[in-house]
RNA sequence: GGUCCCGUAGUGCAGUCUGGAGUGCACGCCGCCCUGUCAAGGCGGAGGUCGCGAGUUCAAAUCUCGUCGGGACCGCCA
């Protein structure tokens, strides 16, 4: 139908008939005898010169046929790549009409109310911006695939109507018909089978998976959402961290054109010390700084009773952070669950040496003020903010303050990909069953040499767990799995979940591990994130043909929606009148 | 379940604090003019349930309450 598309023709093509396909993106008339078309498609703009008498609008469909010509001596556009041509003595054949586009197609249309591009997605997708970032998902998606089956692994696709497993998130429920009252679930992931399929002796297997989980949404979390899942047997965690390595960097090069530096590693408990979190942005400093033994003979009330007494430092912030500011990190810090915070604006005394503006100052010692200063290297001009606390909210207070304060917009670079390793089995206690909780899964296998403290000191045992970060954002986690029945029943009692318990609730999946289970590890790792970050979007909708907002409404289908009585009387479902 | 912000023409805004006729701007749209524009230009025109519902008031886009919708975040996401 067409000869090229709107984006190709140079000066090179001068002389040659040629046929374009496209939306038309502008009109510009110019009396009764002459008007510009700019006709585009994604590859870009071509002007054609017609005659007023035809007449096409804003986003006709349209079929031009003509000859390409240099334009006339200063008239050509160096904002277009085909700015040095244009197509003369043009037969336009319109293959469409369409209505005023419901909102702008340039970049006017990134300030619309998202809602009014979701509702006309069709519309939206064809704009500049959103047919970049389906095209770099659909590099991330091929980058990934070839490295996975390079490195030998086989992709498998595994169901989408599984048992419901009680276990982490709120599933979709799916009715049965031939067993009314019946519900499958779709899958939170795949876990569960690509175990099976080492089982299985796959070796290694992959899939660019989609999951499904019925909890609220954000701007990095849909309902549905693809993964890079992937489980290798015979292998210990710098065997899996190494396979993921891969496809991550490859799919970021296929992006960026650039291979980003090897990916660092960190011990979560390291991440927790240094950045207050367990996926920190190594884009910026502002590490915390250590101040719990300072404060070891403090007369300070708020300090003297603290397990862990740590700050961070914000370079010349003093002047910046005002009363109201101040006030606001506080509150901000007391909703992470911290007591209250202490901020010490740092200023030149009059004897020459530094000193604090604080309400707090006159309760520090001459020697704590002089080795606040010492470990957090200020100078004039910063601000210091501490909090005391147990070790875990001190951390966790200052990690999302640093954050706050100083993490950068999601498109600036560099890409920084980090390991947190060595994750904790267990976090915290189930206030219900006084039982511990598990920070990954139950089938995570504990750290070897934290094995004997299973039982007597749960809390400190690590586990083979490890998550993948991007400027901040979690890409992913994945675990070297228990592969001993054993092993599995012991870490099954710590959790409070007795023989009969796991059979009911794992019965399907713990059964196979009788009949001979490799060791294995794996991975899963979210696109749409990785793919927003190398888009440099800060939302994950934006990098999704048809994303929903974050009511999980979708505008433009309405769904969801009722369905008539017939077909829930064939699954066998009544619905109950809503509740007031 | 919670906190905060937003809702005025197809789109983006101003007006809301301090109540006084839908008062206004830009883009888009429709018509006319225009032979070198390229987010063209000129002239004219159409387009509004001020999200919705109550309340206060002589009078509500504006104040109060409720509700719906949207966004960010907390909870939640093994």
């Amino acid at each position: 139908m067409r000869t090229h598309r709107c984006g190709e023709l140079r000066i090179e093509n001068v002389g040659e008939t040629v046929i374009l396909t496209g939306w038309v993106n502008r009109r510009r008339e110019h009396g009764e005898h002459l008007a510009f078309v700019d006709v585009r498609d994604h590859t870009g703009i071509t002007q054609c010169v017609v005659d007023n008498a035809v007449d096409v609008r804003a986003e006709y469909v349209v079929k031009i046929t003509g000859t390409v010509v240099e334009r006339v001596e200063g008239t050509a556009n160096d904002d277009l790549p085909t700015g040095a041509i244009e197509i003369k003595e043009c037969d336009v054949e319109v293959l469409s009409i369409a209505e005023p586009p419901p909102f702008p197609m340039d970049d006017r249309a990134d300030q619309v109310d998202e809602l009014v591009r979701l509702r006309h997605r069709y519309v939206d997708l064809r704009r500049v911006r959103m047919q970049r970032n389906l095209r770099i998902r659909s590099s991330v998606n091929a980058a990934i695939r070839s490295a996975m089956f390079n490195q030998e692994f086989v992709e498998v696709e595994t169901p989408m109507l599984m048992p419901s497993t009680p276990e982490g998130a709120r599933e979709f429920l799916v009715p049965s018909r031939q067993k009314p009252g019946n519900f499958y679930a779709l899958p939170q992931s795949p876990q569960l089978y690509k175990q099976l399929l080492m089982v299985g002796g796959l070796d290694r297997y992959f899939q660019i998976a989609r999951c499904l989980r019925d909890e609220d949404l954000r701007a990095d979390r849909q309902y549905e959402f693809m993964q890079l899942d992937m489980e290798m047997s015979f292998v210990d965690v710098d065997d899996v961290l190494s396979a993921v390595e891969v496809g991550v960097l490859d799919a970021a090069e296929a992006v960026t054109g650039v291979r980003p530096d090897t990916v660092e590693r960190m011990t979560w408990r390291d991440a927790m010390e240094r950045f207050g979190i367990d996926k920190p942005d190594l884009r910026f400093g502002m590490e915390l700084v250590e101040l719990t033994s300072v404060f070891a003979e403090t007369g300070f009330k708020a300090f003297s009773s603290a397990a862990a007494i740590k700050a961070i430092k914000v370079d010349q912030g003093a002047d910046e952070y005002g009363r109201n500011k101040l006030d606001g990190l506080t509150d901000e810090a007391k909703s992470f669950g911290a007591k209250g915070m202490v901020w010490l604006k740092v200023r030149e005394s009059e004897a020459g040496g530094l000193e604090f503006e604080s309400p707090v100052a006159k309760f520090l010692s001459a020697e704590e003020t002089a080795a606040i200063v010492t470990a957090t290297e200020a100078v004039a001009g910063d601000l210091v903010l501490i909090i005391a606390d147990d070790w875990l909210t001190t951390c966790e207070v200052l990690g999302e303050l640093r954050n706050r304060i100083g993490r950068p917009p999601v498109s600036e670079g560099p890409y920084k990909y980090l390991w947190v390793t060595d994750f904790p089995l267990f976090v915290g206690i189930d206030a219900t069953t006084g039982q511990p909780k598990t920070g990954h899964h139950p089938f995570c296998q504990p750290h070897p040499d934290d094995l004997d403290k299973l039982e007597s000191d749960p809390m400190s045992v690590r586990a083979q767990a490890y998550d993948l970060v991007l400027n901040g954002w979690e890409l992913g986690s994945g675990s070297i799995r228990i592969h001993d029945p054993v092993l599995q029943r012991r870490v099954f009692e710590l959790l409070g979940i007795n023989e009969e318990e796991a059979n009911r609730r794992f019965g399907f999946f713990l059964e196979p591990f009788k009949y001979g289970a490799p060791p294995h590890g794996g991975f899963a790792f979210g696109i749409d994130r990785l793919t927003a970050i190398l888009a440099g979007e800060e939302n994950i909708r934006e990098v999704i043909a048809f994303p929903k907002p974050q009511s999980g409404l979708d505008p433009m289908t309405n769904a969801p929606t009722e369905v008539d009585a017939s077909v829930l009387e064939e699954v066998g479902i009544r619905v109950l009148p809503p509740t007031l």
